[in-house]
DNA sequence: TATATTTTATTAATGTATTAACTAATGTCC
DNA sequence: GGACATTAGTTAATACATTAATAAAATATA
């Protein structure tokens, strides 16, 4: 039978969390955690988003992105307004204020995912990105 | 700039999930969730762990895992003592329950896996571990 | 040997994950 | 136009994640 460690949903989880291991320092000076990041960060991308684009993208249950979301809204990160066609979709965005502090961190951010990614080689990372997209479409 | 779904480690957690898919049914008939599992699996097949060792194996926090733990005990599936030379340490073992429940489910979830890796060629479940491996193994 | 340091496990506080149940707005069918 | 199902978002309940602080046992150091 194979080995405890040898599960494929616990490598994965391993290796995020070592990845993780080279942001969390920064994020948690603001403080900030990974899941408001993901959050800004894609709103950083694509300006405006309704709650599930937002929940598909950042890959975060919509129970959770509910607290997340207002949590954002208390701390003057995001806007929310609702959507004209469609009163049951809420429309959110960054503030100014999170905007400003998205250029302050990004730099500093992208620079440990270059330490980080700078660890494996080209042909590695290529071939991670890879498999790992493949290991996303797979359906039950 | 890169993209935002291009973050390894965002992929990794979607890859996750998308892995985790495959057993969460199973899981909840007992009900069980995936933390609790995963240490049963682990004492499965080292008879007898510390807290810390079991929090390493699989890659949950102490503090988590004091509650876990004591959930655990409450259902009757582990069981606790005192390490005699180190009265600090805590070695957690299964409970007879624990282990027919194992046995119980652990083939149909092994069934999973293999609908799950089959869905990848063997090269690529073999690249994958391997990636993996060296990406657990990156040192900040 | 008394004190300081380190280590293991827990507690506390806040935030997120997961499932189920719920509300309200939209869409569908007749 | 009204009964029906569908969809977006929230609430509730329980479990886990994360950081900091703590208590207790072991170790190191003076």
């Amino acid at each position: 039978m194979r080995k405890f460690e040898d599960s494929i949903p616990l490598k994965l989880l391993k290796a995020r969390e070592v990845t993780m291991g080279f942001f969390r320092p920064i994020l948690q000076e603001i403080p900030m955690t990974e899941q408001q990041w993901r959050v800004i960060r894609a709103l950083n991308e694509y300006e405006e988003l309704e709650s599930k684009q937002l929940a598909d993208l950042c890959c975060i249950l919509s129970p959770s992105l509910t607290g997340i979301i207002s949590r954002l809204e208390q701390n003057g990160y995001i806007k929310r307004r609702k959507s004209p066609e469609d009163q049951r979709r809420i429309l959110i965005s960054l503030t100014d204020k999170a905007k400003a502090m998205f250029s302050e961190l990004s730099p500093r951010l992208e620079q440990r995912y270059r330490d980080l990614t700078d660890k494996l080689s080209p042909e590695d990372m290529d071939m991670l990105h890879a498999l790992l997209t493949k290991v996303c479409n797979i359906r039950l």
